[in-house]
DNA sequence: TACTATCCGGAACATCGTTCCGCTTTGTCA
DNA sequence: TGACAAAGCGGAACGATGTTCCGGATAGTA
């Protein structure tokens, strides 16, 4: 991502003073428009709600996935840092997979459409795909080999797989008839079955 | 759907020829271009295969979901009559519910984008959401209403949610990474699963 | 053959992402 | 302090796409 540290923080070096007062008005104008129209607002939207043009949004975020990412890093960081955090603070590495994926829809669900960003595989939006996988995959692929190991689901399931479809399932969860947990579950309950057919 | 007549067939009536001509070179080349460019290709693309302007295809269909259902009408249809086809030739109608699935999924996968189409909630694709509700919806009720009788599943899933969620896992069935036939898998497995938490 | 309802084609408009470049601002150095 | 160069800014401009609209062509009919 441009303009950072490998301490993940926004750096302030060698950055003049009006293009970091920029980034920060294009972050909190973003996070305003995402809530308000979704992550895919219009680029205008947001530029204009932080009183700058076109190209400074591209400037500061060449990509869309760089100004969704920056905008819900803490987030996604948090996330992130939960489930080693869920695995220690339990004797149920299962019991923590499933704490986890409940953060981790959560944090989906409540963003308007960022689950649909994220599958899409239109030019924008594939790095955003690329930069939750980079971070979060990981740490799914952890508890779910200490699940298996406890004995406690089979082991015939790809952490890619399991992160996909779920961010799959989150896609439309503002519909009331559709509640992504209730599936969410089943796949968690298929997991515990004995053996595939 | 315009031009259309009880029994679902096409109707001639009451039309010009050239009109029909139209018709019948419209679907044809939106058959083509949805293989070779997927279902959200480029008015204007399907329009320049068949020989005619813009305006006339939305003369015959006013939306995207119009064409697509259009072109896609008998398989949906032998899809849904699939179904109780299926429950009546085994007695476990679990078993005709999972092979009823497979041909949704064969069906889904095998159209590039169709389902990430379908639930999409731009403008043009929500009918064609409702499309395939109102005919696929019923009969999958049907069949887990089955399953759930002969006690071969557990009794509290919502076919909406079912099938929605059988959609969008789905999603981005391009990707060899992503195989969501396995989840699918999965979340049946889970539907075994004795009973909820 | 003449006439009209129907239909056609594609220009035109709106929206959006993205690029580009002349002008402005900032930080620095004498 | 007062240039000056580098960095940054704004928004016009371009291309792609969806959608509408209407003058002109055409099919069917009297």
């Amino acid at each position: 991502m441009s303009s950072e540290s490998p301490t993940g923080k926004v750096s302030a070096r060698s950055k003049r003073a009006d293009a970091l007062r920029n980034q920060q008005a294009l972050l909190a104008a973003a996070a305003e428009v995402f809530v308000a129209s979704g992550v895919d607002a219009p680029i205008r939207q947001i530029a204009a709600r932080a009183g700058v043009g076109t190209g400074t949004i591209y400037r500061h975020f060449p990509t869309r996935a760089d100004l969704i990412t920056a905008v819900y890093r803490h987030q996604i960081e948090e996330c992130a840092e939960a489930g080693p955090e869920l695995l220690a603070g339990t004797d149920s590495p299962f019991a923590a997979l499933r704490q986890w994926i409940d953060l981790f829809v959560d944090f989906l669900v409540t963003k308007h459409g960022l689950a649909d960003a994220m599958q899409s595989d239109s030019s924008g939006f594939a790095a955003l795909h690329g930069y939750f996988l980079d971070r979060l995959l990981p740490v799914c692929a952890q508890l779910l080999d200490a699940s298996v190991a406890a004995g406690e689901i089979r082991a015939d399931t790809r952490p890619y797989e399991l992160m996909r479809g779920i961010g799959n399932l989150c896609i439309g969860g503002g519909d009331p008839q559709y509640d992504p947990r209730r599936l969410i579950e089943l796949l968690l309950d298929g997991l515990q079955h004995p053996r595939p057919a």
